[in-house]
DNA sequence: ACGATGAATGAACACGTTTTCAATTCCAAC
DNA sequence: GTTGGAATTGAAAACGTGTTCATTCATCGT
């Protein structure tokens, strides 16, 4: 026997192990099945001899007669993004010590769902679908409602998400980011800061709505003008051209409030390496998210931080929650957001 | 019928729509294979009524009979690593236009596999399994022989390869990084470098070891002085204190290759923030990586750049091939690397 | 000693698909 | 009109598991 023959092994099944441990391929279903009734000591030896033929349940069988796949699915519009991986990567971790495997999708840059996507990813028929796609689109969603329920992570106002009537068919996790702002803004208009640009996110994404609308509403109710609308996408790269526009042709600000780390980043480097303007001296900078770079010493960056894990834990409780009650009402959960001082302020 | 009771609508199976359409069940399997034979336009109803019925076939199903999940597991020490994040993104979108989706796990920190999680993983039975970390555990790993057959991405030296004579059962993909390394090395001295560092990534780490082994053979190779070592472990954090380190106890250095790029923002924010010594005037700064964030105006590293594109286009053929002919030997693809010249070094 | 309660056990079925395989239909060529 | 071969079809048998359900076995209170 070569080492190459080992591959052509079939793959351990109950049957075998069922018949080297002279019992009923049900005992060995048993055995992996923990609350399941079995004398220890045979279940013992079960496991024993399923371990020296290297067996696992088939978890596709499995799941055929259990209709628990212990996948949960995540559809990503951006692996790259480090607020995203960050997420995902904890998510993972602790899906992980629950029993679950995440399976990735990729989805378009507009942050929307195609059609074939979703269909495809339904055939896996994961237990529950984690959406990080802001875009809702409620006819596409609605087939996957025979087993699993959806979330969403909304922003802010849980009633208006969307204005789409069939918002009440998802559960959802709801981002509270007035708190943060406040301070934020606090924060800045101590510091002297007259006139306030809001560099946007992908207009498509209603957490970047949101939060112009809010940054507005917090403005004026503190006596301030509105702030100046710069058009972005999220990244560094149009960050950076928007704010040196922002400066050349346009009247300029003394603040500016990103719609997320990466973008501050990007204005940030236009106003030094390309404007030859100081942070925080000339222009304050705050950002949205608290990534891991935003502690990087080249931009020390003040952000409203969303808290990773109590959000990750809200997830997983909402996934949990489903999957004992899947008839329940949609499920909700909030989070808050707070201000994280660093030096990009005063 | 409220829209709640749509949820407890159980999900259409082929028997449904072939009794729907008045065909078996089997000329609805056929439809959904496009190269089984059967009637266009007996199909085109089929299609159309399945499309009414919103019916997928069902994946795991369908993996039981045909020994194809559609899966591939990829595992992942790290997702918030930009170098990592950005190969899953790539990966995963190139995978799901050929038909798979991507299971992610993650490893633990100090890049081992155990146990748990690979017999875990085992039970959804990949197609192939995309190990990103590089620790080699043969006898852990042999569990997977049944069926699918494990890719490695290893660097430079495919014989020694952790010197495990098992390494001829995984497929790999093997990353030259000599040619890059000795552009960065010739590009240092140059610019007039006498003493370089090599600030460390994880020590378990292939990449890490072999970076460490390649450029002290360039540097000797050309004359200079075998590189300081610092080691470190691929984060910023440890790159920040380890250059502190290097400097104020240590004789510090006219040039630092960093293990990757992060390791080098850190090394270069230490210098400009912390030490007060400018890059590249005082120091010259060498990654490896190139991750997007290495063009920020801030850091603008020259890197040593393992093209992307590439390396999943090769990550996506040794998948396919291997599907194709399950019992062939060790497939092996093979990258290089080119330096990336920015403004770190002159 | 005796029935009663509960745990332990295995045979049969179900889950939703693909794959033989034999039977049928179709069509062109003689 | 016949005949061959190819295209089309459906019944039955897998694939590997969890779950009923009736049966056996041990245990316990009276």
């Amino acid at each position: 026997m070569s080492e190459r023959s080992d591959r052509k092994t079939a793959r351990a099944t109950a049957d075998l192990v069922a018949r080297e441990a002279n019992v009923s391929r049900v005992a060995v279903s048993r055995a992996f099945n923990p609350n399941a009734s079995l004398k220890p000591e045979k279940r013992d030896r079960i496991l024993q001899i399923a371990r020296e033929l290297n067996y696992t349940p088939d978890m596709a069988a499995r799941s055929l007669v259990t209709r628990r796949s212990h996948l949960v699915g995540m559809i990503v519009p951006d692996v790259c993004s480090p607020w995203e991986s960050q997420e995902i990567d904890a998510l993972t971790t602790a899906l992980q010590a629950e029993g679950f495997a995440t399976l990735l999708f990729k989805a378009k840059a507009d942050l929307s769902m195609d059609q074939t996507l979703l269909t495809y990813m339904r055939g896996f028929n994961p237990d529950s679908v984690i959406a990080f796609t802001e875009n809702v689109e409620p006819d596409v969603l609605s087939g996957f409602l025979d087993r699993a329920v959806p979330i969403y992570i909304i922003y802010d106002d849980a009633e208006e998400f969307g204005g789409k009537p069939s918002a009440s068919l998802y559960d959802r996790l709801v981002v509270g980011q007035k708190e943060g702002i406040e301070q934020a803004v606090a924060l800045l208009q101590g510091y002297g800061a007259r006139r306030v640009a809001y560099l946007g996110g992908k207009p498509q994404s209603l957490a970047n709505t949101e939060r112009e609308r809010i940054i507005t509403q917090v403005l004026v109710g503190r006596g301030m003008a509105p702030p100046i609308l710069v058009p972005g996408d999220y990244t560094y790269d149009t960050a950076y051209r928007a704010t040196v526009g922002l400066f050349r042709v346009g009247d300029g600000a003394d603040a500016i409030f990103a719609s997320n780390d990466v973008g501050a980043f990007g204005a940030i480097d236009a106003l030094r390496h390309e404007l030859s303007l100081s942070v925080p001296g000339d222009v304050k900078i705050v950002g949205f998210d608290d990534i891991p770079q935003s502690h990087w010493k080249s931009y020390n960056l003040t952000t409203v931080r969303i808290d990773l894990p109590d959000r990750v834990r809200a997830l997983v409780r909402l996934i949990l929650r489903r999957l004992k009650a899947p008839d329940a009402g949609p499920l909700i959960e909030t989070l808050s957001t707070r201000l994280v001082v660093r030096s990009t302020v005063g």
